[in-house]
DNA sequence: CGAATGACTGGAAGCGTTTCCGGTATCGTT
DNA sequence: AACGATACCGGAAACGCTTCCAGTCATTCG
């Protein structure tokens, strides 16, 4: 059924369907309501690729992430699926794996698709504006900003906390109650990714803290997930006991970080103090609470497509929104046992 | 660019071009060398809502979800996220809230973006098969069976796990070590859900094993969420503390019941132990490591796009694929002491 | 050697919309 | 009464592709 059996049906032209469809001038009430009756009626649905290939553009938005399994990307990606819908767009999710390039991936995906706009969530993000200019619409980075790339200000468009601070405000906390000790678990040191922010947070603190850097107590997981962290930290207890406390970059490797010191046998926060960055609802409920910095993914989420439509809609220039982390005091953490 | 630019620049005809980008006979391999190189010269990519309209269909295929924030759906999402983009097609996703209709929207879905498919994740499933009519592509029902529907077998595909038997056999397990008291907590037992479906194994495992059920140990939380599975877990204790374990429906919902035992001053497993449905990463990190009965989440998401591309591409008819959860051990569940 | 066959090719119609443009009817104004 | 302005409407072109159809040429067969 296309808008032509509208229009017969009702007996009026397309063209005046077409109007009343998309809510233009220049229809009289009485046919808008009689079309709009017919369409009620008969169930009518318009026909996107017709509609797309006219306008050359569709109402599709593309988000680009990588396929990790860390939940606080599955939170970030519930929120803004949830907006992108309440705002009457439609969402197209593209995965990409590791050894791919979430910049041409979205550089392909917009032209096939005519989409509106682009979300990358995570990532690696140290692309120059060269390899940018592929992309031709709106686009904004969700939990990632740009310390490592060259882009203007005016260039890009991204939603974060600041990492590198984050971690250094964590770890300034295990600092503050008295720890001098703090070892550091993290899937890499130089990977351009928000772990090495991270790392370079962990290390600022311990320097303005007049605090030495110490390479036996810094351990490089190579991933995000929860078995090398496990892992990783029992070579740590191996390697060394000369810490109080651990600093992790993700609560789920905390998370396995705490499950391997109560394995070895030390008890938290006695013996050792866990703090991480994310702020998952689970991390509520480990025993004991773990402390965290809580990343607002609900309002990153939404700020993500918020800045996204209004570059869209209302052709507003990129930002960049760092948003604060909250410290989650749990029971993880306490002044190191003298 | 369109496919004319390529075919001027060629000296060939548009229909040529066409038949090379679709990789269709009668094409010369000198023409098709040429034209191949061209397209890659100028980076053509031909336009997707062209080729939709006229072909009255797209590559995409819809997942329709509810916005729920179980790490179980994330997992599922991921691996089938990752199977739709591997085989060529691309995913739409669309999140639904927990007032609307997953088939309606998907039917409205189907038809504004000529979907050649649509799996539902998770979600209430007892629609009639008028209903399931407004769909005309194919689709399967993920994480979902149809225990309450009147369907006929050939008339849908589902993937899941069989909740009833499941549940069943977590209870069972709990029998054998020697609990007679064990205590549910579950968002609902009579929501027409998976969790109605999970209650009823564990009515089923009691009334097998001559015990009888005590509705002061069912507890009803009214949602998969950790925080009010917590203080269901709470009201539970304080209502009754004549039960040895407590059978939970979602490794989430566990790991808020043991923080609460805990909170309440119970040992897991000594006091009370805890088993749960799912199989969760994370809980196998939990203190103590959590038990619970494995979904094979890996093979859902895979066997779910695998059968719908059956279905799209080789005509292939519907099928139910009950998979088997697998029993994982960990220290939350002893034997009750005596 | 003529006709039939087969390999290859280009033109053009058509997919279902939007939008431009030209048209008619109505109405208030002079 | 004539006019312009205004409100409303329909026809048709255009979007970029696929596919049908009609053709051209070379080859093969009787």
């Amino acid at each position: 059924m296309t808008i032509k059996d509208i229009a017969r049906a009702c007996g009026v032209g397309v063209s005046t369907v077409s109007r009343v469809l998309n809510n233009r001038p220049d229809v009289s009430d009485d046919v808008r309501r009689r079309v709009l009756a017919e369409v009620e009626r008969q169930g009518y649905i318009p026909n996107n690729s017709a509609r797309d290939l006219v306008k050359s553009q569709s109402d599709a938005i593309g988000v680009v992430m990588r396929g990790i399994g860390n939940p606080f990307f599955s939170d970030l990606l519930r929120t803004i699926t949830r907006e992108i819908d309440r705002l009457g767009y439609t969402m197209v999710l593209r995965q990409i794996g590791s050894d791919e390039d979430e910049v041409k991936a979205g550089a392909i995906l917009q032209r096939e698709k005519k989409l509106r706009g682009l979300i990358f969530l995570g990532g690696r993000f140290d692309y120059t504006s060269a390899e940018l200019s592929l992309i031709s619409v709106p686009y904004v980075f969700c939990s990632y900003t740009n310390r490592f790339g060259s882009l203007k200000a005016e260039d890009y468009a991204c939603v974060s906390i600041d990492d590198y601070q984050t971690a250094y405000r964590a770890v300034e906390e295990l600092i503050r109650l008295g720890h001098r000790h703090i070892a550091a678990l993290l899937p890499s040191c130089s990977d351009r990714s928000i772990s090495e922010l991270r790392y370079r947070g962990y290390l600022a603190a311990l320097a303005d803290n007049g605090i030495e850097k110490n390479d036996n107590l810094i351990e490089e997981t190579g991933g995000f997930d929860m078995p090398r962290a496990y892992n990783s930290m029992l070579e740590l207890l191996d390697r060394s006991r000369d810490f109080t406390a651990v600093f992790t970059v993700s609560d789920m490797m905390a998370m396995a970080a705490m499950k391997a010191l109560t394995d070895h046998g030390l008890k938290i926060p006695s013996d050792c103090s866990v703090i991480a960055i994310d702020g998952l609802t689970t991390s509520e409920y480990t025993i004991p609470t773990l402390t965290t910095m809580v990343q607002p993914a609900e309002m990153m989420g939404r700020e993500s497509v918020g800045i996204l439509l209004g570059m869209i809609e209302n052709n507003a220039l990129p930002r960049q929104l760092h948003l604060e982390a909250a410290l989650r005091k749990g029971g993880s953490v306490s002044s190191p046992r003298m």
